[in-house]
DNA sequence: GCCATGACGTTCC
DNA sequence: GGGAACGCCATGG
């Protein structure tokens, strides 16, 4: 097993009861920002009898990913609620956890979340920048 | 060593 | 706000 797995599991179990971190998040506690899609395959990996508490690992929408990729979709659910995690009924999207509030470490999304909603004050900086072409 | 895939993220339309 | 495209790192064939 690869060091980065170690550090990712370990950065996992570092996230507090009743708080949940996105991927990118992890990835980037785990040394390796950007890896985010690394992350999740190594806790695909990760077996059920393993101390790590990967329902609390969420995509930066705030929405559990293996909706109906996996059945354990429902599982994180019962245990994030098990957490005292709220979800926001967004819709019907299936309900969506406010990073802002329960987002782990406290301060890495503060008062946001949403990927779109910081891209767009990303974007216009990008544009004033005139990067690609 | 190259191509394809994945529990993701960011940016553009 | 929603959908599509490109990029990211690591694994598997």
């Amino acid at each position: 097993m690869n060091p980065f797995y170690r550090r990712i599991y370990r950065v996992v179990r570092r996230i507090p009861t009743g708080r949940v971190a996105t991927y990118g998040a992890v990835a980037r506690l785990a040394g390796r920002p950007g890896a985010a899609r690394t992350v999740g395959w190594a806790l695909s990996a990760l077996p059920v009898e393993a101390d790590v508490p990967w329902w609390r690992v969420i995509n930066a929408a705030g929405q559990i990913s293996l909706a109906h990729r996996r059945p354990a979709s429902v599982l994180q659910r019962a245990l994030l609620l098990r957490e005292r995690v709220e979800f926001s009924n967004r819709g019907s999207g299936g309900g969506s956890v406010d990073l802002g509030v329960y987002g782990w470490p406290a301060g890495a999304y503060d008062s946001e979340g949403a990927p779109h909603t910081r891209a767009a004050s990303s974007r216009k900086r990008r544009k004033l920048k005139g990067l690609r072409t």
